[in-house]
DNA sequence: AGAGTCATTGGCTATTTTACCAATACGCCA
DNA sequence: TGGCGTATTGGTAAAATAGCCAATGACTCT
């Protein structure tokens, strides 16, 4: 593959990658509803705020969130608005996968 | 978090996670066009044919592609077509945040 | 200034992922 | 049947990821 492709690919993995884990998942459906702190993002995902902190991390990176520090705390929010499509793509994939699956039992 | 929604989210991640990889994506947008073998792809990505395997691998066992065996090849296809609907959403951020940082350097 | 809260960073370990090579399995056909 | 092309699986080493604790930084309030 041609190195300018491979890049583009990685690009694009890279927001895959930062979008690929369960609590980030639920962090970026979560402050979609609006602006939420890390403390109260660590509340309600049960990990360590730390752990917590280095997700938001990850997702800033990619662009996909940002922060915004207003006092000692710092709100959350989606700064690619368009990064909820990605919920919607998954939620298609999983029903579809379960059908196909429901229907392979039902042809025995 | 609840177990159930966890789990939830874990599930969604798996998919996402799928699709995480550069090589995975690009098997994903190549086999859009048509069904490929497994040495046609490893020859268009370039890492050795154990390793296209595997990826191709994780990908079936997301459920997003199937492979078909027919003699002594293995033709790959898109078991859920939608899955190309996350290279859309994926193009759309990196366009999004592309955009915003020139607007970020031309503000200075 | 000092105590308390909030968040990030560094350090560390355990786990997972990735990629290669080698070995195996399967099908084709000479 | 033996050899060749095709694909998967097992093994292994290197790299990346995830989570916790501790330390640090930054802000608020008294």
């Amino acid at each position: 593959m041609q190195a300018r492709i491979k890049a583009r690919y990685q690009a694009r993995a890279k927001v895959m990658k930062a979008m690929s884990h369960p609590t980030r998942l639920f962090i970026v459906d979560e402050i979609a509803n609006g602006e939420r702190c890390v403390s109260e993002l660590t509340e309600m995902v049960g990990d360590d705020i730390s752990t917590v902190s280095k997700h938001l991390s990850v997702l800033e990176n990619a662009g996909i969130v940002f922060g915004d520090k207003r006092g000692a705390q710092v709100w959350y929010r989606l700064r690619v608005p368009c990064a909820l499509d990605f919920l919607d793509c998954v939620e298609r994939v999983l029903k579809i996968v379960a059908r196909q699956r429901t229907e392979l039992i039902e042809r025995r």
